[in-house]
DNA sequence: CGTACAATTGAGGTACTTCAACTTCCGTGG
DNA sequence: CCACGGAAGTTGAAGTACCTCAATTGTACG
C-alpha cells in the first residue's frame, strides 16, 4: 500500500491535523471559507455540492486511505458527509501545502492523489452529460467494484455504504430510475441483489458492456 | 500573472518539455498510453473525453496560460482539441512531477493547478448532474465571462472560441437546446449576440439568478 | 413483533432530444 | 465590392427517456 501518510510524512505535518470522528449521516465540521484536505483514516464517506437543499450531487464517494480535498463554499456549497462511522485527519489545504515543502515526495504524492481525483471526476463529467441510465448504473457498479469490490470466483461482491438516494445523486438518476434500474439488471442476471446494501455483480463483461465503454480498447 | 512556468521555472525542466503547434480544429498528438501536461502558451483548447465517435463530453475548456493535465487512455480515450490554432509545451507527467521535485515551489504550484481543476470539474459535475438548461447556459456564460470576459461597462463581452456544439458538448445539451436558451435570453434581454461567437452579457446578477446558485452566500 | 424508513413498482407528466426545414453567417472567388 | 456556397445556427413539431407523484412491498432495528 503506497500510502501518502506514511509514518515518515506524519511526522513532521501531524501537528497540522485535527483529528475528527463523524458517525454514520453526519457532516464533517469542516472550515467552510477555506479549502480543506481529509485524508479518511477509517470508514467511508460523500463528498457533496450542493445547489439547494434538495438538490445536491454527490461529487465523490471515499473511502479509507483516500484523500479529499474539500473546497471552500463558491457558488455551491461543499460538504463531506459519512456514510458510516469515519476517523478522519484534517488539514488546512493552504497550509498542508506550504508545509510539506520540506518534503517533496509527499508534495509529489498530494499532486498524484490530485489527479486521480481529477480523473474520476472527468469520468463522472462524461457519465452525467452523455450516459443513458442504464450505462450509469453499470458504470457506477464497475467503478464501486474497482474500489470496494471483493473476488468472489468469477462474481464480485460489492457490500454499498450508500442508499439509494445516494448512487442517485452520485449519476445524476432518481431514486426511482436507479431502483428500476438495478431490477432490469436483475432481471437479466447481471446481478443478485441482497438485503439493502449488497450486490452481487454475476457477469462483468456484460456489464462492460453495458457501461458504454469505447470499444477499440488497447 | 503568476505563472507556472516562469522563466526559473523552464531553466529547469525546458529540456523535458516538447513544444507543438496544433492548428484550429486539429488534435494534439499525445501519448495515449501515459498522462501527459500541456501547458498552453497561447491559444485555447477543449479537453473532450470520447465514449464513442458521435458521443463526447467536453471535460474542459483551456485557454493561454493554463495547465491542462490529460489523462492516459482508460475507459474511455481523452483528446485536446485546439479550438484556435495553439502553441503548446507538452510533458509527460510522471517525468515532469520527478524532475520537479527539485524545486518544490512550482511542485506546489502544480498542485493549487490541479486543485483548480478538480474544483472547476465539480462544478461542472454539479451542472450536468443536477441542472437545467437555462441553469446551465447561465453557468457557463458566467464561467467563461470569469475566464476571458472583457467588461465593457456594466456588462461584460464574450468572444466565444467555441461552437454551439463545443457549448452543448460542455454542458451536456444538444445543440438545438443550446441555440434555443440563447434566443430565450436574448428575449428577456440577458444577453445581446452578435455573429457567431460574440455574447455580451447584459445583465450579470439576473444571470446568477438563473444559474441557480445558492441564495445565502456569504 | 411492530414500527419507521428504504426500496420497489406503476401511471402519468415533462424537459430535453430527435428529425426536419429554414435562415444567417462568413470565407471565397468572380 | 458583391455574389455564391457551404457550414453554423435557428426554429418548429413530434418522440422519448427520465422525472414526479402515489401506492405497495421489503428491510433493519428497537
Amino acid at each position: 500500500m503506497n500510502r501518502v501518510f506514511d509514518r515518515s510524512a506524519l511526522r513532521g505535518i501531524g501537528t497540522l491535523a485535527q483529528t475528527m470522528h463523524v458517525s454514520a449521516g453526519g457532516d464533517a465540521p469542516l472550515d467552510r471559507d477555506n479549502a480543506t484536505l481529509v485524508y479518511i483514516v477509517a470508514g467511508a464517506a460523500k463528498l457533496i455540492a450542493r445547489a439547494a437543499i434538495d438538490r445536491e450531487q454527490v461529487a465523490a464517494f471515499n473511502f479509507a486511505d483516500d484523500i479529499v480535498m474539500v473546497p471552500a463554499q463558491g457558488a455551491h456549497a461543499y460538504l463531506l458527509q459519512a456514510l458510516v462511522d469515519c476517523e478522519l485527519l484534517v488539514f488546512p489545504y493552504a497550509t498542508l501545502r506550504d508545509a510539506v515543502q520540506v518534503d517533496p515526495a509527499v508534495l509529489a504524492r498530494l499532486l498524484d492523489n490530485c489527479d486521480n481525483a481529477l480523473n474520476r471526476c472527468r469520468e463522472k463529467a462524461l457519465v452525467l452529460g452523455r450516459k443513458t441510465a442504464s450505462e450509469r448504473i453499470a458504470c457506477f457498479l464497475l467503478s464501486m467494484a474497482a474500489r470496494i469490490g471483493v473476488a468472489s470466483g468469477a462474481a464480485v461482491l460489492l457490500d454499498l455504504p450508500m442508499s439509494r438516494r445516494d448512487i442517485g445523486d452520485g449519476i445524476g438518476l432518481t431514486i426511482e430510475t436507479v431502483s428500476r434500474q438495478f431490477s432490469l439488471l436483475r432481471e437479466d442476471h447481471l446481478i443478485a441483489t441482497q438485503g439493502r446494501s449488497k450486490v452481487l455483480l454475476l457477469d462483468l463483461p456484460a456489464l462492460k458492456q453495458r457501461a458504454g465503454y469505447l470499444k477499440n480498447r488497447a
